[in-house]
DNA sequence: GGTAGCGGTTTGTTCAACAATCCCGCAATA
DNA sequence: TATTGCGGGATTGTTGAACAAACCGCTACC
């Protein structure tokens, strides 16, 4: 190890102890219970559990190597995110979402994604507020793109979500990052009940990219009334699918 | 146990069975680990918790008489309502938000909030739509007032969340709902920072009643703009006395 | 046909134990 | 003096087993 010769003292730059902060979920483990929950949601989202599965405790804490007081953690935590849906005295299962949870999501989604693109339209006008960067969701529109190109319908639908995750983080509050983050993780147990799920999100891959442009040629009335209409379709056809 | 005669067969009223329904929760027990929560997070937003304070797992499932696996249970529950601070291997504190979080917890509720009143001037304006029931607002007035009369100060706290959450409630969503609440239940805890937190709660009631007032009389325009120089105001206190 | 009783199975909850981790105080060192 | 290194004690993380309670499906019975 290079130390510093004797009576000198070396300062770095400044500010490199915040930068040290930014790491620091990389050194803290995180509890096992957060990881099984993690290795859960990553199964159920991706659609290997179908709605309205039953998760037997016994044979998910053998097949994990964790206790069944570790395991019923990682379900309570997932049942709250209404990934799971846990019946006393029954066991837990995999939600399934009914019509009226659909139109409950998009009516939740409707309010937060036009507050987004409000609070974009005030920071616009606003210049003692930092203007909104919008660089994530042109890389989100970018990735889906890529996706469709190679064919990767299941790129594709997560391109989609990703859109949406960033526009509804224009505002830059953590709470609604996290509300937005659960909404769309429950929208994609709904997508899984779909007939083709993943060709569903492709013709929205366009649309995106319009908005976009609506967003960065500062069209904010235009940007929200094409999203409501873009909104209405999609909850629709998911109404539609659903019977 | 009275039964109907042989061949007899009673039939009552319509709707019974609905409004057995209501009764559900009375007759379901709900997990010990609910009930656990239920008591700590009373305690915590009455502020008989201070903020900062650790809980012991062994001497509160000693006091509850629960077991150290059903009271994590409930420490899991109350962390992901953000009343909690679980700190992996140094145990749970009642949380203590910075001025940053009141910077967010306003941002999200100015969008909560605005959209929720956004959302009764488009029902209002669409006759398809039925009409919002402000009624639940008007109730929380009147029991604001209430406790205004008999200098209950704590009442007139619970009073005042009570008006927003019923604010929040107008789009009818029950994800918002929730959210709302978590998100004035953190509030509590902002409000315990303060000097004297049940005396804060007075100037808001007469402004609750006008923004009802604007309301009730179809102003949307004005009632969003006095319920973003109400909250505000309201953010600005609490960054004051927060330092 | 409908209903009451009955096992087998699964969940709810507790308990006790061990490993891992952290905090605090003390000594050693430059 | 200020910093570093090192236990000791306490607390948390996780496990495994155990028992009570509840549910499911089956059978027997009227």
């Amino acid at each position: 190890m290079v130390r510093p010769t004797k009576g000198e003292t070396v300062t770095a730059t400044e500010g490199w102890l915040e930068a040290l902060t930014a790491d620091r979920d990389l050194v803290s483990r995180e509890s096992t219970a957060s990881r099984v929950a993690d290795a859960l949601r990553h199964r159920v989202i991706e659609g290997e559990l179908v709605p309205g599965t039953r998760l037997s405790e016994e044979g998910i804490c053998a097949a994990l190597g964790v206790s069944r007081n570790t395991l019923r953690e990682a379900f309570r935590l997932l049942s709250h995110e209404r990934l799971l849906e846990h019946v006393f005295n029954r066991g837990v299962f995999v939600r399934s979402p009914t019509s009226q949870d659909v139109r409950e999501l998009y009516r939740f989604r409707r309010i937060l994604e036009c507050a987004a693109i409000r609070y974009a339209a005030m920071a616009a006008e606003d210049t003692a507020t930092a203007v909104v960067d919008l660089a994530p969701l042109r890389d989100a529109v970018a990735d889906g793109q890529r996706a469709a190109d190679e064919a990767d319908w299941s790129g594709v639908g997560t391109a989609n979500i990703h859109f949406h995750q960033q526009l509804g983080a224009l505002p830059g509050s953590a709470r609604m990052d996290e509300t937005m983050s659960h909404l769309l993780a429950e929208l994609r147990l709904v997508f899984h009940a779909m007939a083709d799920p993943h060709a569903f999100h492709a013709p929205y891959l366009p649309q995106n990219e319009h908005l976009l442009g609506l967003l960065e040629s500062r069209d904010f009335a235009a940007a929200e009334e094409f999203l409501l209409r873009y909104l209405d379709t999609a909850e629709g056809q998911l109404l539609a699918s659903l019977g």
